[in-house]
DNA sequence: GGAAGTGCGTTGCTAAACGCAACCTATTCA
DNA sequence: TGAATAGGTTGCGTTTAGCAACGCACTTCC
């Protein structure tokens, strides 16, 4: 059988993340998400996505918790898509990668930045223990198993042997 | 033309990373590659990917500068793939993504979890500004267009229309 | 009041990308 | 001599993405 990745019988957070955001094109809706888009065709006017991948994409961001559809007209019936808090949680994982991007890839040239409104300078995120404040050098973190026999991806997900 | 997703007519730095690891698997085989992975067996062997699928993502994981091949022996030729520096800044979004999963997937269920050998507890990750030390809050960053025509993610990575 | 426009999809078709198994090359080991 | 190891490549079948066209239920314009 010929089909796509298929993380689900890892059991690791970064596959359960991929399992919900790795599709090609979603972490790009959410980009959008955040930054105020709700509706179908503002989505696909600026990401160009084919109107078809939009519709199965958003149907598994609201299977998955993600994104939540709210009824903004009863006729014609129309529903627009909100972060849910599960969804909210993702904006990390985006500024990570946007700062990767931007400095590995465009290096100096980076076509926008962040302003943190709080201290009025350039926003540059850092990941740093909640415990102890420090950031993380190479090596400084163990990996323990505290469930040996974890559920899947799949099993959390309770995909009938995908979705 | 029926051909996967393109961002690269964004400039974005969301849309450069995903240009780079936004293929399927190729988190996976960075997330080993963290883990101490090196060899082509070692990944197809834990990860369970096609053998071509794989040798397609290291070989673009090369070409971008992420991981980049060593000669450890020269009858019969067989190469590693060791993280550059460029490979080694995506240790945060990996571990952003992980803690999503564990969280907002897993629940207190995760399989996994960190400590943080500098101050002994379990890490839980947490973006901070670098300059004020401050968390993130909704609502907090604004954007600024720093170069109104940047070039785009294609220029970038000087892809000849789609390499 | 008929025609055009809007919003949100669905349907068919084609073209890439993935999964799988088989194969290949070179070398070492039994 | 035969099997095993390491790192792939090649063919073939299936799945998915891209694209354009269509459908439907209103609303607005002329």
């Amino acid at each position: 059988m010929g089909r796509t990745a298929d993380y689900s019988h890892q059991s690791c957070g970064i596959a359960a993340t991929l399992e919900v955001v790795g599709d090609p094109w979603t972490l790009l809706i959410l980009r959008d998400a955040f930054r105020g888009v709700r509706r179908f065709e503002q989505w696909q006017e600026r990401l160009g996505v084919a109107r078809n991948v939009l519709a199965a994409r958003l149907k598994s961001l609201v299977a998955h918790g993600v994104l939540e559809p709210r009824r903004y007209s009863e006729r014609p019936p129309r529903q627009e898509y909100l972060l849910t808090a599960k969804g909210q949680a993702l904006r990390p994982v985006l500024l990570t990668m946007a700062d990767w991007g931007n400095r590995q890839v465009y290096g100096d040239q980076a076509p926008v930045r962040f302003i943190h409104d709080h201290c009025g300078h350039a926003f540059t995120p850092r990941l740093v223990c909640e415990h102890c404040g420090e950031g993380l050098i190479p090596g400084d973190l163990r990996q323990t198993q505290i469930n040996e026999d974890a559920p899947t991806v799949g099993e959390m997900l309770a995909l009938p042997d995908k979705a």
